[in-house]
DNA sequence: CATGAATGAGTTTTCATTCAT
DNA sequence: CATGAATGAAAACTCATTCAT
């Protein structure tokens, strides 16, 4: 029997190699003993850590949904004029999408599931009302097209994951030019025209 | 023995079934007996029609990609101005994801699974070029930003997607302003300013 | 749907369709629509002239058994001499084993099966009694080398079975040579040496 | 759960009960779960050490046919002269039989399957040439009848599969006069009279 | 504390049998 | 009568989880 070496952070080679293993397969396609080997642990040793698949991925949800969270409190909320607040905001999402791709395919593939339960759903939905507060004050401030705000939410956000997705598959050089080109872009889809 | 009657297509119902519930919980996530049941049908029904549950997956994927790939090649590689057949090709991609929200959530939610064939994948692939094509004309025309056309396309695409995310979770109503201004802010955010 | 011609008499058909995939496959390795397709009836028809999977596999049995029985009973336990007797019995099992060699190969193959009800059991058992008594009457008249009867008895009809599965499997051709020396050969094995 | 002690080599305990219910059975006659409980091993275990039941059935047929064909190798092909020969080898099978009855009824009721994979075939196949040799070789000695060397070497491995038959069913008592009488007797059946 | 062989509940798939046509 | 599509019980197989080592 290994003593432990291979991986000294066992909790954290679990959950990488899970978030790596439900990125390519998804949750119910991803079996146990899989992470395990990837994390180099004996499948016994997720019990340890974790009470069931389930927390896995929870404990997954919740650490990346929640870094995803602060950027959006930190950036978006934040005291700066409502141009730069989004300039910050986006930039610092595309930073996040080309440093950790795998975390952000696996929150854009793993909403609403029904194996997360309530505290991550929750994480979930309290991001919203910091986006939409941003909306509305930047159309009230008469920066913005005419639109109901979800949608120019919507568009935003979908947006600059189709830009992180042509990263992601290797169509699209991750250089400083893309990421200001995708910043610009996506301000003048949603800015009221001069 | 039940007899037939419940319902008359029963691949057609069984494939709705199928991808009500492949969107809902995953393929991995969906067990044959659930299909089965909201499709109306015994269990034993579906391999009369299909090979396997891959067969099923595989023929949801070939059937609603097959019919985006048309869209494409009607729209985006018409014989219209480019800013025509931009429009054209995201109005009738917008109102394909009104009219088939589930269709185009399983395709966006299903690329690249190993439970996916080569013929499936290929039609996958494909699209790509027209896509990519427009985007080359559009740049060497003049009309666009400065910028990758993968990043471009990859914006748009995403964009497309955020919007109809937008009406499909509920928080943007599908009226025609919704499909105008999504068009109208998409163009934006690509077209070269005056 | 067809009208009756293409098989006149079904149950026959059904039959022989059945012999042949018993004996291709077993019996529990034979599914029911396979045997309608090769008698060239629909599935359910089985049902209109069998009870079950059983009752077809227990009808063969007692058909082709009783078939036997009867050689058994008019040669080996006629009034003829012994020897006479013998080469008769074997000469027409013999035959029995190259113009029958599905059924032949069916009862060697279907002995004891859990699916065989009590009459066809009965028929194997009752047709021990006159091969024991042939074998018991010939050592009596000091026709045999010394041995227990059964061992006689089982060594002739196994080496009758094995003849007629070098004739079946085309390695023997089943002349009249092949036929006589088969006989001689099981005599030769059973006779006290003059 | 329970944990290992009832059987210490669990794929020898599954072997050995499948080669039970096989024989008792017939392959598509033994469900898995059957081989697993007279193994003492949980269901799920026969799938730790075997791909599939085919695997088991070729597991089996591989094991004991090779040996088989190495007493065939080394008694029917040895150095000795040919009566020798054919007394040792047939006194070597019809121990064999008598001492793994079930080895030798599964190995005679398991040929030409559709689950033998070519590896089984194969060892099956090549069997043949030796037993041919030996009989060729005894007929141009001028040791034996007229006819077909097939029709004699069936003759013999018949009758000696009927006396072991004889054998297991109880019928006759595996004495060593038993053995020596079924030797002496297939000699008698191929011999050329003085 | 770490392990991975063992497990049985749960999954996919098959098939004997039925019954509306 | 004959049919074969439909069925669900039962088969083969998988996998999350445990626990002796």
């Amino acid at each position: 029997m290994r003593r432990s070496p291979p991986t000294a952070d066992k909790p954290e080679a679990i959950l990488q190699a899970a978030l790596e293993l439900f990125v390519e397969r998804g949750f119910h396609g991803t079996v146990v003993p899989a992470i395990a080997e990837r994390a180099g642990v004996g499948a016994g040793t997720l019990y340890r850590y974790f009470d069931d698949k389930d927390a896995i991925v929870n404990a997954l949800y919740l650490c990346w949904k929640s870094e995803v969270a602060a950027i959006l409190r930190e950036e978006l909320a934040s005291a700066l004029p409502l141009r730069d607040r989004f300039d910050r905001f986006l930039g610092r999402m595309y930073d996040f999408g080309v440093e950790h791709p795998l975390a952000m395919r696996f929150l854009e593939t793993h909403h609403h599931q029904d194996y997360l339960d309530a505290r991550c759903l929750q994480v979930g939905v309290d991001m919203q009302a910091p986006i939409l507060s941003f909306f509305v004050e930047a159309i009230a401030a008469g920066l913005l097209r005419d639109g109901p705000p979800a949608l120019l939410a919507s568009i935003v956000w979908g947006g600059l994951t189709g830009a992180l997705r042509g990263v992601w598959s290797g169509a699209v050089e991750p250089s400083p030019e893309a990421r200001d080109a995708t910043i610009t872009a996506l301000w003048a889809a949603i800015a009221r025209p001069a």
